[in-house]
DNA sequence: CTGTTAGCGCGTTCAT
DNA sequence: ATGAACGCGCTAACAG
């Protein structure tokens, strides 16, 4: 129906002609630059509504130097984790008129480091959640014009802005809560061990004597079979209580115990980590630490935007607190004896 | 410390003369096109490595129209499901050097007719994931010179190739293993109205019929809440099973059914469909049908792949196979009386 | 095999 | 307020 069609895509310079005016005159009715008498730019926009005319984002590009696109690289598209975080950089983003492109680095921390430098090469920032690379590469990226954040990273001396959560904070309220409710003995089934969560998360475990607690470390991994597979371990150190790295793992744990018909919370304690929609409604539903995952996604954002306007932020690692959730998987120990 | 910083982001240019050859030879060299001298590649290669220089992904794709980019559209990154079939995309795409972007469109049609349109714009091919849009917005798509796949889409009259999952089979295969058990009178618990899985999931409940399974449609919802909220009505048409529009739901129906202190599948029987991890740890763990979500993904690539490369493409609905997982969730009807 | 040159589609001075 | 002309960084003919 359009006569678009006859001469390809339209261009400027196709409205251009059709409007009668100069391809400077479309550009600035397009971008809303400049001032445009009315009555011209009502002539500019009905060609460009007849032909069909979208500026193109590429050209655009080349020409400003700028591409209002965010890259985010994240470790493992596969946990729920992370795509709270990443929805909430979406949304933030989108809101400022920024595209957002995913790169998922699979674990790979050699891949991780290509991905990020060439996504910041067709981006105006970069987010780097949860980075596996070491500190060399992390500096390095620093030194681009473009800026750089890290959210849930080593958080200390990359000189990239980090923003994380309160993990040791959140672990050890879940210890108090244990010690208060007269547990002595746990377990803390950890995290992988590339994670630099699981880092903040074992020290806790430390910290927990100060309760009067004590913490026997276990190694599992970050998923429901990690948590099933190592269940059987743990209980062999006699705990009245299961502290997992995640709620993935407590629901691996829960699991087994269910099996070998070991109650919950009536024989041994659960907690988890992060609050995962699920953990409201398994039975019994789990005590964990929330964990505000698409604020950080958010929050991230922001700070992000800051630096891309060209404002000096503060590279000094940044804590998102964490909130207790008590609920039906911890019970006191005196009702197990 | 090198000498690149003195004048900004270095160029085919720039490279060219430090290496003291044609700003062509040094395209030819880093494109991997066209023939050059060994010695002179060489040069090149080593003038890039000490002036940083990697060639801008923006101004290749205003020369060569073409982006190597694939636009992701889904109605919301929350759902796992989703997530799935998006790494789907993202590996298999990564596997021939293209990147992904991916946008979110809140479940709002207007917003993702706007964003696919946008998308298209920057990159070589869009995918549409369970798209809410009425036909006559991706009629429109598809008049794009540019290649435009369905996931999960209307499965019919659109014009766009489509590929789906065989939701009427899926569903049919569980009716048929509860007639098999025993169970006579099955309340199916119907996902949300917009969504178009949920339209071949309820067609499945008219042919159990066939079968000699009676089946009463409630309205419920996606999630894991909207099965606890419609269990106690379920109830009360008094069925020896309930079936789940998806896992998340048939969570929600056992919580609350453990509340209720109604045993699974001793009193009733529960079916989802999905089978997300989750299922095979639940307790008891979740009968189901499995659904090849990355594999959605990896294969609708792989057409689009095709489409972007020029070949002709059936836009003839497709539908990949589900696969019954029986667990401990069903059981026979008569160990219920 | 190599270099010169003309765009790709747009923003942006600089005149007018 | 408007238009002409140049440049963003790269690729793709076309000569040689």
């Amino acid at each position: 129906m359009t006569d678009a069609d006859a001469t390809g895509p339209a261009t400027v310079r196709s409205v251009a002609r059709a409007a009668g005016v100069s391809v400077a005159t479309v550009s600035r009715v397009m971008a809303g630059t400049g001032v445009v008498s009315p009555e011209r730019t009502e002539r500019v926009l009905a060609a460009a509504r007849r032909l069909g005319y979208t500026p193109s984002p590429i050209a655009r590009s080349l020409a400003t130097g700028t591409s209002r696109r965010v890259a985010v690289v994240v470790p493992n598209l596969s946990n729920p984790y992370f795509y709270d975080i990443i929805r909430g950089i979406g949304r933030a983003s989108a809101a400022d008129g920024y595209t957002m492109t995913v790169a998922d680095s699979m674990e790979d921390a050699t891949a991780e480091a290509a991905l990020a430098t060439d996504m910041l090469a067709q981006a105006d920032a970069l987010v780097l959640v949860a980075p596996r690379a070491d500190r060399a590469v992390l500096r390095e990226l620093q030194r681009s014009r473009r800026p750089v954040l890290m959210l849930l990273g080593p958080r200390a001396e990359a000189g990239l802005p980090d923003l994380g959560v309160d993990n040791l904070g959140g672990m050890t309220m879940l210890y108090r809560h244990l010690a208060e409710i007269g547990h002595r003995r746990v377990v803390y089934l950890s995290g992988p061990p590339g994670a630099w969560q699981n880092r903040r998360r074992l020290e806790a475990a430390r910290r927990a004597e100060r309760f009067g607690v004590e913490v026997t470390v276990l190694e599992a991994g970050g998923t429901i079979a990690a948590g099933h597979d190592a269940a059987d371990a743990a209980l062999t150190h006699g705990p009245t209580a299961i502290a997992c790295f995640n709620d993935l793992v407590a629901f691996g744990v829960l699991n087994r115990l269910t099996e070998r018909g070991i109650g919950v919370p009536t024989d041994v304690s659960l907690t988890g980590f992060d609050d995962i929609d699920f953990s409201a409604y398994s039975s019994p539903a789990l005590t964990t630490v929330r964990t505000p995952r698409e604020r950080l996604g958010s929050e991230g954002w922001h700070t992000l935007r800051r630096m891309i306007d060209g404002e000096a932020v503060d590279p000094a690692p940044e804590e998102l607190a964490a909130e207790l959730v008590v609920r039906d998987s911890t019970g006191s120990v005196q009702a197990s004896a």
